[in-house]
DNA sequence: GAAACGATTGCATTGAGATGCAATCGTTTG
DNA sequence: CAAACGATTGCATCTCAATGCAATCGTTTC
């Protein structure tokens, strides 16, 4: 059994859900619109700033209040999201020590020639 | 305009292309599959050791490939598949950089009182 | 309490992608 | 050259998710 150590954390960091979540274009959109604006963002602005419809729009935010990348704070009738990376920062860096540790180049490179 | 640096990173390491690739169940397992294994793999060995068919393992591979997350070399009739993570660990580190710098919980919990 | 407003949900439509089988291509080996 | 083998591609099917509109829910305001 080849080198279990990495893959371990490799199946772990890999979980698809978050992926999914921030590999839909719109979503993206959105992240990157809720990181440019200051402040938290009522889902009609985000509606309003891209080309999104608002239910759209809802329905978006939600998939990413599950997998944690945004927060939401209920204020009166509107709800106010923003980032919410803590979580997905740390993921996203254990990944990459991750694949790092899986994927050490000089020793494959030099497998590869056999 | 409020805080453009950091979220023009983000439109740059979003790429909805790469995290989609990555949040195929089949591909993840695939680069589980081949993290686990020491040495490269053939389109049939990663077949037998999941259950996929070739066909689709072989699909699920040139997408990976288009990503740069795979490496392929071709040896005789058998193509030999291996991670490729440079340019992926690269780009989730920057990716967590840019996020951490649009997230500063302090001061953005702070304006959320408001 | 009624109207207004923001957000969510139900529903139907649509499009993209995943899958499996069979046929084909390219390379090697007899 | 023919058979064998690994890989890819064509094709048909199917599932899932994204989308838009309309209806509904919850809160506030008059």
């Amino acid at each position: 059994m080849p080198r279990p150590r990495c893959c371990r954390s490799l199946a772990r960091f890999l979980e698809p859900d978050t992926f999914k979540a921030i590999g839909d274009p719109s979503r993206a959109a959105l992240l990157i619109q809720l990181a440019a604006a200051d402040g938290p963002q009522t889902v009609t602005q985000l509606a309003a700033a891209l080309p999104i419809d608002v239910s759209v729009v809802s329905r978006h935010l939600k998939v990413l209040r599950e997998v944690g990348v945004v927060a939401a704070e209920r204020r009166g009738k509107e709800t106010r999201h923003r980032l919410d990376c803590g979580d997905l920062v740390h993921m996203l860096r254990d990944l990459a020590d991750a694949l790092e540790a899986c994927c050490p180049p000089t020793l494959q490179n030099l497998e590869d020639r056999s």
